[in-house]
Order: structure tokens, then sequence, then C-alpha cells
DNA sequence: CTTTTGTTTTGATTTCTTCAAAACTAGGTA
DNA sequence: TACCTAGTTTTGAAGAAATCAAAACAAAAG
């Protein structure tokens, strides 16, 4: 194996920072860092974020986390979600109206399309007079995973 | 004017006493301060109910607000909606599906009742096997009263 | 009137996010 | 290549919103 031309996630960095470039963005180490994780890990919150980089890279900071997604944000690069009551989660999946099924127990977020046709929601009843931008659908509800936990063992309950 | 059987917000006092008792809560005067509030302010925050208590009631105190509030939700009594970004806001208005319209700017948020039908976006595309609750819809865009602060003046600019 | 259960107060604490200024670095320029 | 400069990262502090905990207190029942 070549030690030199090839290492561990070069193809990634490449594309990060090509990510980064075209969205007017100056590129560094930790910008990529951040991308690379939101790729692998959909949904994260910055602490997500964080904690995944900081093992490679020991001197990154919550700050500069916090700065990467706010400047992604505000290029457009990535979306912020805000689910009630939980910290806010950043995902790549940008360019399409989609939706958000969030567990009420655990936390898990899941993407869905939207419901009907291509925006159903964007047509509010009465708009009292603002001027819409966006609609967002959160579905709320309880993950495969902690309805089994929930459920009693079965050994006993339901006679 | 009789100075005994009427007090200046009699009716009212009565009103949230039978609401709070009705759903199984101890009846203070505190509880009835908040619930009143919240009558004439729709979608007020948990400092929105204090300010507006602690004129008449100078040793309310923001936890008792935060507990009234708490323990109304945990009943049924209101509803507490979260728009990204803002502190939680709460509402009377809960035996219906409706949505909410966020101002962008200002944060004034109104109501909307369900786009289409009765309950339209209980149906995600997919489900991802969660059992689902609720399906909560924000649209978001600028209230008219910014939208006109906005604006430049129209003296000049358009040509 | 007394008791009991639940509420309010007080004050501290936690969690998440943002602010600010000094140290540093990517990318352009001579 | 060496330098400059705008923009980024770090460090540490501060802020906003909500929650926790325990002692003082009050509503409703007996």
């Amino acid at each position: 194996m070549a030690s030199l031309a090839t290492p561990a996630h070069g193809a990634d960095a490449v594309d990060a920072a090509a990510a980064l470039r075209a969205a007017g963005l100056k590129v560094t180490d930790s910008r990529a860092a951040v991308y690379d994780t939101l790729r692998t890990h959909a949904h994260a919150s910055a602490e997500d974020v964080f904690l995944a980089i900081v093992e490679r890279m020991p001197r990154a900071s919550r700050q500069s986390v916090y700065n990467a997604l706010g400047d992604f944000a505000d290029a457009g690069l990535v979306r912020r979600i805000e689910p009630a009551g939980r910290p806010m989660l950043f995902e790549l999946r940008v360019s399409d109206n989609h939706h958000h099924l969030v567990c009420t127990s655990c936390g898990a977020v899941v993407d869905v399309d939207c419901a009907i046709g291509a925006a159903p929601c964007l047509e509010p009843s009465d708009s009292h007079g603002f001027i819409l931008t966006t609609a967002e659908v959160t579905y709320w509800g309880v993950c495969p995973a902690c309805a089994r936990a929930a459920t009693p063992p079965l050994t006993e309950g339901t006679s």
C-alpha cells in the first residue's frame, strides 16, 4: 500500500474542500472536519460534531464548531433544525423541501419527504398578511427502538 | 358601588378557578393569574406571563409561573409551542389541531387552521416505523408590521 | 382547628449558545 | 518564495432560558 498518495480519508477531504470552496468559504482543516462529520452523522448537534472531530483533532474547540456550522448555514451549505426542547441539529440535505420525524423518547431524527405532492404544507388556510418563506413540518412519535424498549418483557402483563 | 361582592376581575377569577378545578388542579391565586394572563395574551412566554402578573402580585416569582405553566401543560389545559430560536410559548387553545405562523423578524405568532381538511399533515409519506402522536406545522415569514418597517420610506429608491 | 398534600418561594445550577479579543493561517500578491 | 491581509480558530467569559432542590407556606379534607 502506497504510504504517500493515499491518506485514509483523502477523497473525503478533497470533496469537503471542494464543497467549501464552491460555497465561497475559506478551506480549513477544522471546517473540512465539520463538513465530513455531517456526511456521516446526519442530524448531528454541535456537541456531536465536536465530540466526533476532537478525537482526531485534539485542539479543536466547540466554538470553532459553532462558527463553522453557523457559516455553513449562512452559506446555504447546511440546514439547521431545532426540534422543541432539543439542541440544534444540522444536516447537509438542503436542496429539497423535506421534513422530520422526531422521537419524543430518545430524540432520534429521521427525514421524511413532503407528504402530499411537492410542497403541500406551504399554503396555510390564511396567511394573515405574512410574507411566507418556509413551512416546517415536524412529526412527533416514538421510534421503533424506544417502542420496543418501553414494552414490558412480555413474560407477564398481557395475561 | 358595592365594595364587597364585586372584585374588579371577579368573573374571570371564577372562570379560571373553575377551569383549574375541572382539570384536577388545586386553585391558587398564582395559578389563576397565570391562567387569566393566557386568556388575554395568546402565545405568551413564561417571562411575558411573569411580567404581566408581577404588576398585580409583586411577590410572584418566575419559578411559580414555570410551575403553573408546566402543570397546565401536563393537565392538558395549555399547549406549549417552541419556535426555533425562541423561548417557549403557551396558549389556551388546545382542543383542535391548529398550526402557527411565526414572524422571523419580531417573533409574532398567529394561529392558522390546518391547511387541508382535518389533519392533513398527520400522514407522512413514510413513518419509518415510528408510532406517531402529533404533527406540528410552523410557517415562517415576515409579518405585515415588520414588512412595512423594512420597506424604505418610499421617498427614494423605486424611481 | 388540625392535618396532609401539594404549591410557592428562594436561590443555585445546568445546558446550550453567543460574545469578544488575541493568536494564528489560508490564499492572494509582489 | 516571502509577505500581507482578511478571515478563522482559540480561549475564556458571559448570556439566556429552563430546571432542580429544599424550606416556608396555603388549599382542601377531615
